[in-house]
DNA sequence: CTTTTATAGGACTATTTTAGTCCTCTATTA
DNA sequence: TAATAGAGGACTAAAATAGTCCTATAAAAG
């Protein structure tokens, strides 16, 4: 099992190196794709869903391209990851209560729980800011 | 994306009820495969990699089923999980190598080892004993 | 005002993983 | 030796993940 998958894969690695220029900077996606190794068609569809969680924003046309909506020492990885992937859950009680449907005597529901907020909270630890300067630091 | 798939989480549901009774304890499958609501064809799969993983022990013919091979006590979730769905990685950098081959220049393999590590570690902490006894506890 | 460049967005396909079934074989014991 | 219970492999089904393609729209340059 896989806790981050290729599409936020992708998306860190293109996060990071943007965090890697002036943070103003418009960062075509076949740029992108170049540095990931993504296909571009496929980066594209993630960027739409980073640029839908505010993470980036996007210009259209000539001169276009993909570039930071907020600081990137505040996108945290878990924010990454949620917005790429969907929710991060332990097992099926914490999407949606879809499974124990909240039951109190769902046995993982109360005993893993405390589980998934220590692993969501390592996520929220890591900011795209931090791996950039780590990364660099060669 | 969940971390703990059908399959674990009808393994942990078994062993905790299993934890319910005296150790030495002998549970058909189909007596399991009620408990848990798994299908019983598919929970024996589960239950011979339990078996090889030694965390059960498991006896054919009349009278057999299922009982336990150690202490549910230091029976761990990582354990568990690793035995029936195999290794628990952040990404694939960290299964066996095949993504990044160890690149030392791999910007997810050196920044998020640690989360990796304090997930691992998550999951050691609890064990089917502890579950047990939280569970019971209405 | 039209050509060029670049993203938007939806429908579609392919691949891989997860879940589950089925059938034959072997072990155990009454 | 009949009945019961797991072993193990081949197989199928369903769902999630990964990737493609096509048409539309926006922006800027000429």
């Amino acid at each position: 099992m896989e806790l981050i998958k290729r599409n936020t894969d992708y998306a860190l690695r293109a996060l990071v190196h943007m965090a890697e220029t002036a943070n103003d900077t418009i960062h075509p996606l076949g740029e992108l794709a170049a540095v990931t190794g993504a296909p571009e068609t496929f980066l594209r569809k993630v960027v739409q869903k980073l640029d839908a969680a505010g993470v980036v924003a996007t210009r259209r046309g000539r001169g276009g391209g993909v570039c930071f909506q907020k600081d990137p020492d505040v996108i945290t990885v878990l924010e990454v990851v949620e917005a790429v992937q969907g929710p991060v859950a332990i097992n099926k009680c914490f999407v949606s209560n879809r499974e124990c449907a909240g039951r109190r005597d769902c046995l993982i529901r109360r005993n893993l729980g405390g589980i998934q907020t220590d692993l969501t909270d390592l996520l929220r630890e890591a900011t795209v800011g931090t791996l950039a300067r780590r990364a660099s630091q060669a």
